[in-house]
DNA sequence: TTAACATCCGAAAACGTTTTCGATTATTAT
DNA sequence: ATAATAATCGAAAACGTTTTCGGATGTTAA
């Protein structure tokens, strides 16, 4: 009923914990012999290394930390899936944090994972964190740290993105030449990076195919959910009558707008076509199919933990490593919404 | 630069270790000069307990472990989502794995678990798990498990789960009220048991209300998705021509249905009516937005780790711990496609 | 004055592992 | 034969905490 310990066994066969230990790990002090006896008699008693000791012993986890704004979302599930994947197969267990797009509990899920000592932690930034005290908390314990889609600028780690501009300039472009004249927007909140990367990228595909940018046309999707979708599509049809396009900033806006349309009778893609962002996998399903980009959440999150993998590896043998920041890349999935 | 122990508020203070760990502790056998003197030079130095040193002393690492078919499904992360929030509340941490509905998989996650030293174990099978001697293993090393959604009647443990039998009964029988008297079903695959539960529910309603059940009129879902929703449809159309209500397992399956019906011009409801399951929340989105029934993702991640909590600390504390099965209500939602 | 008791503190063991370094024995070279 | 070298092992320290138990000191009662 007792634990098997390196003790256990080294009373069993009359030899110390040491070469025990030793002969288990293959050290090349150890006899063959023993090393066979020692194999075998730990196989015999099921004998499992206690984490806490090695742990202990060896200062690392083998366990990375993994904050995200949240987890009932199809593209971060993607990502979650893609880290959890490359970690096992790496022998590293992720612990998922919710910063529910608050900064102070993101703050707090930081110090968490740090006081559980894991070996390294990935983050997409909450919308409204712009103090980023907490991470800079981070590299000063010089636990290493890898952004993913929410990044901040501000602070010098490795980060894997997508080009949220040139993405949402090709989305853009799509609309022009699909004819359309006046094209609207959905944006998202005022602060993220990604929120305003993909603004830009809007704004830049319009001047640059000469059709001029009008602010009154841009509206704020604060959750860029469904709810916000519907909202800023009623308020886009009492605003204006001469829209013929809109490119919103996430799949859920888009299909928001469609329902409303639809209900209206106002018909997709004839009258007015829709552009989405993410190809969430329901963005095929709807009536009529979205067009929209592909956001590669599963490949993120592999090469994610790819990169953290390598700065954990680098840091254990105190070596040097080169940060690096990753664009990847995204695709126009063209369908019947345009 | 070096890391603050207890040792190192020892020195600063001139006094032994253990005082400084019983004074940080609130132990009665601590002067209050003492204790205030110990706390306020740990606060100086920002003292933090190594959790790696306290799991090896206690034998508990606050850390639970979570296993789940697959991260990337609404259902299922909105029970993270739950399960999260409650593990943090009660200053736990959860590490997510994932089967993909592998058994093996499934198996080598468990012993993942238990290597790692988890306090607690939460799991949803695998559709494919039939053999259940991983979890025999889990009860044996005495690591408290609880099973939520996909359950196994054959392991003794507590479970949270909904009737799946008595939410698809009601669904089926809202079908009949509404005229339908031919009824397709869409079922899952044959073993798992919400996949059985539900179809005898269905079956039950029929009978119930003077239908006779057809079984050429049940189709298997393999995956419950979107792709399956559409094979089936496709199938019933060539099979039969008076089938005007089709009950499916999932959403997915039934939004898969829909769009098949939308492009061949079959009306839903006035042809067909159709039912899903799960409440999926993009299932209000689509034209026409699906009755279905609610699965309360969120509420079933909380009580199960609240569930876990109980029987973890009856394990602390050596005392019995009474082992529950908690059914869960689900909410017939009835919207357009009925 | 001594006995009884409360108060406060610390030595030491324990948790189970890893790793350094020295000791012992066996082997080879001279 | 002795010296040098290789092969094998184990004692012990270390990781940082928790907790038991006994000792020291001070206080009160008889």
């Amino acid at each position: 009923m007792k634990e098997v310990t390196l003790k256990q066994i080294a009373e069993n066969l009359g030899i110390s914990i040491t070469t025990v230990s030793k002969a288990l790990k293959d050290y090349p002090d150890v006899s063959k012999k023993t090393k066979a006896l020692v194999k075998k008699e730990a196989k015999k008693l099921n004998y499992k290394p206690n984490v806490f000791a090695v742990n202990l012993r060896t200062r690392e986890s083998r366990t990375v930390g993994l904050i995200i704004p949240e987890v009932v979302h199809h593209f971060f599930s993607s990502v979650i899936n893609g880290i959890i994947e490359q970690a096992e197969k790496k022998g590293y267990l992720v612990i998922i944090l919710q910063s529910n797009e608050s900064y102070k509990l993101e703050k707090k899920q930081i110090d968490l994972l740090v006081s559980k000592r894991v070996d390294g932690i990935m983050i997409s930034l909450a919308n409204k964190t712009v103090d980023i005290s907490h991470l800079k908390r981070v590299k000063e314990l010089e636990v290493p740290l890898v952004m993913f889609d929410k990044i901040s600028k501000l602070i010098d780690c490795s980060k894997i993105v997508i080009n949220d501009r040139a993405a949402a300039y090709e989305a853009t472009k799509h609309l022009i030449e699909r004819g359309c004249k006046r094209i609207a927007h959905f944006r998202g909140a005022l602060l993220p990076q990604n929120s305003i990367d993909r603004f830009l990228g809007y704004k830049k595909a319009l001047e640059d195919h000469g059709l001029k940018y009008d602010s009154s046309l841009v509206y704020i999707c604060e959750n860029v959910d469904y709810n916000d979708g519907i909202r800023a599509a009623n308020q886009l049809l009492k605003d204006h009558d001469d829209v013929d396009g809109i490119f919103a900033i996430t799949d859920l806006a888009a299909i928001g707008a469609i329902a409303v349309f639809n209900e209206k009778g106002i018909r997709v893609p004839d009258d007015v076509a829709i552009m989405g962002f993410s190809n969430w996998f329901v963005s095929s399903a709807i009536t009529p199919s979205l067009s929209t980009v592909d956001q590669p959440g599963y490949e993120m999150g592999k090469r994610t933990f790819k990169q953290l993998f390598k700065e954990m590896k680098a840091r254990r043998e105190n070596e040097e490593v080169e940060l690096k920041t990753i664009e990847l890349d995204t695709k126009l999935i063209k369908r019947n919404s345009t």
